[in-house]
Order: structure tokens, then sequence, then C-alpha cells
DNA sequence: GCATTTACTAAACAGTGTTTATTATATTCA
DNA sequence: TGAATATAATAAACACTGTTTAGTAAATGC
């Protein structure tokens, strides 16, 4: 039966078309005002059909939570043509800042908020997660073997770095970077500078 | 008239009493489930009646953030006696590190929500912050007069070792340490161990 | 062509922060 | 002391929220 396989393809369909309703929303006016019933005005439809598509609200922006890993994994992929592994992290570290400042409502839902975390209770594992930070991992791995940076234990050095940069970015993007009392472009400089400073104290 | 003053006194009572009762909710059971209705059953006065003595569920909010301020200070202060500056930033990031840690939902609203810094714009000031921060400084400035970090700017390096404990704090509260796949007893060792070895690639 | 499954929705439920109109009490002043 | 005024408190409503239930209309299977 042809027909099975349409239904699924037009399931799929309408949770993409919910998912792209959400995220844009997402993006323009943030989660507490993205509600089902916007949600639902925007695709047309009624809010309760978007229950049959998706558990609750949080599944809805779990989906948009692993949707910005993909984009963030992605940049930092292309780092992989960088064959030094210190240059490699020191880029790493600069575009996970970067996509954070320019993308703060998803660095929130990928790093701040407890919502999509509670999806992963019941399925265990933060793959999204598991992914960004075994290329961390990996590149550590290297700069360890060439001896590029001070040695020490693998897991305590990636806790570092990832502590380290989403220090800056967090702080930054929930607003607490103000007791610096500094205009936003010299704060976001300052933030990359500290970083440098991070990376030098780290190399060997 | 006295009665001015009574009425005062009176009007300060109802705003401590509505603290109280916000604040031992907010501990129990977190700031989306302290609904303004819970307080006022709480206490036992209409919801309406909380408005005649706070503008909104921010402004509450507001003052249990300071108050939580008040507190962490008071244990910041006390390495006061500790001699050496070096010693002394190890006690006070270990301290941060620990109220975090110990009171996860005071740590939220300190240095994770946003709410509490909508408030502020309005004042231009995060007093609260800044006298957290300042102790900071003056102590990080007494390292590098007596030489014990490496030179770099002053505030730089401040916002360097805040990031640094923020992110390993607002990483474990918010749950992304999971990814460590550790029992939470031994992430938390992790935490303090890699704050070690931070201050040790700060000192000279 | 009829029975069944699927897709959808109107309306309701239980909650939220906040405002308004009203009542009861306390204070002021003649 | 008694009438006028100011203060304190609230019931009820407003405009939302996420979510569920019961019922309808259309597509599918036989």
């Amino acid at each position: 039966m042809a027909i099975k396989e349409r239904k699924e393809r037009e399931k799929q369909e309408m949770r993409n078309l919910i998912i792209e309703s959400a995220t844009q929303l997402f993006l323009k006016q943030g989660y507490d005002k993205t509600s089902i019933r916007i949600i639902a005005d925007d695709i047309e439809y009624s809010p309760a059909t978007i229950y049959l598509y998706f558990k609750d609200k949080d599944e809805i922006f779990y989906v948009i939570h692993e949707n910005a890993f993909d984009i963030l994994d992605k940049e930092l992929r292309k780092h992989d043509v960088i064959a030094d592994p210190f240059e490699r992290l020191a880029a790493l570290g600069r575009t996970y800042m970067q996509f954070g400042i320019q993308n703060p409502d998803y660095y929130d839902l990928m790093f701040i908020m407890r919502a999509p975390m509670q999806q992963i209770r019941n399925e265990e594992k933060w793959k999204a997660g598991e992914c960004a930070f075994g290329y961390l991992i990996s590149t550590l791995e290297a700069c360890l073997e060439q001896d590029r940076i001070r040695k020490a234990d693998l897991h305590v050095t990636a806790i570092q770095v990832w502590s380290f940069v989403h220090g800056l970015v967090s702080l930054y993007v929930r607003e607490r970077m103000c007791i610096l009392m500094m205009p936003d472009d010299a704060t976001r400089e300052m933030l990359y500078n500290s970083f440098d400073l991070f990376l030098a104290n780290l190399k060997k």
C-alpha cells in the first residue's frame, strides 16, 4: 500500500511545517512569546492539531534544539581543514563564541534552558551535546599528543575549555556583562581577548 | 504624627511577609511554580493585595535576588582574614562554586535568569553584582601587585576568573555536565579539580 | 456502498500575571 | 463625637498560557 507511505510522508511534512513556524517565531520573539496558539495561528490549524504531531511544547523545542546543534556542528567541522591542532582549538573556541553571540536564542535552548534537558532524561543520552563535545575532545587529544598544551587529564581539560567559553557567552547573552559598563561592541571584543589570553595560559 | 510611621512600618512588614513567603516557596518549588496566587494563599491574603506592595512578580524576585547577593557577599568576605591574596582568590572561587552548587535556585536568580536584570535596566546599575565583582577585582589587584599571577589587564583577568567559575557552575546546575556520564558527586569533585587547575595555569 | 479509520477542531479545564470596581475599615477634621 | 475622607483589602474579570476531551467530517478498506 503506497497510501501508508504517503500518509507517513504527510505526517513528516506537517511536523516540518510546525517546526519551521515555531523556529521562525522563536528566533523572532523568543521562547515565552512563542505559544502553541500563535504557532497554530501561523500555520492556519487549530492548537489541538499540533498535539497530534508533538507530545507537548517541549518536544517541539527539543527538535529545534537538535537543529541548532546541527548548525553549530557544521560550523565547527569547517575547521577540520586546519592541520595544526592548537590552531584548530583556537578556531573552534572563536566559532563557538561567535555562534552564541550571534544566535543568543539558539544558544539559550542548547546550553542554558532547562526544558530540552528534561526531554533527554527519558532517552538517557544527550546525543547532540556529545557530538560537539566529542569534537572538542578529539582536538584536545591531538594537542596533547603533539605536546602543544599543558599536560592534564583530557576530560578535565575539555571541561575547562568548554566551561570557560560558555561562561563568557552565557554571562554575555544573559546580560551580566553589564558590570563592565562598556558599550556592547567593546564588551564583545573583550570576550574574544579573554579567550585568547586563556589559550595563551593553556599553551605549553 | 506617629501614625504615619507606624503605617510605614506596617507596609514594610507586609513586604517582608510577602518576600519571606515567596523566598521559602521559591527555594522549595522553583520560580515557575511560585505563582502570585500560591504566595497569596500562603500568607492568607488575596492575590490583588500583593500588587499593593509590589509592582509585579519581577519586583518580588528582584528583592530575593538582592537578598541572595547579601548571603553570597557575606560568605565571600569571610575570606578577608586570608592575608595571602592568591590563597584568598582560591578561597573566593571555591566559595563561589560551593554557593552555586548548594543553592542552585539562588544562583539561577543571580546569574542566569533574565527577569532580575530587566528590573535593573530602569535603575541603570547592577549594584548587587558590582559589589561581588568589586571584591574579586580588589583581590586580583593584590595578586598582581605581589606578582602572584600572570600579568594581564585587571578587568580581563577578572572576567576570566568569573567566566570560568560561572561556566562550571551554570553548566552543572543547568544539567549540561551530564555529557560526562559520571555520578553527580564525582562530577562536582571534577568541577573543583578543574578550578584548581585553572588557578595553577594563572599562577606565575 | 457501507463500516471503519484517520484528521481535524470547538470547547472546556486548570492554571498564569495583572487590573478594576467595590466594600470595609481606619483616620482626619469640624 | 459624627460626618467626610483616605486607606487597605478583595471578588471578579481580562487576556493569556499549555493541554485534553468529545464530536464531526473526510478518506480509506473491504
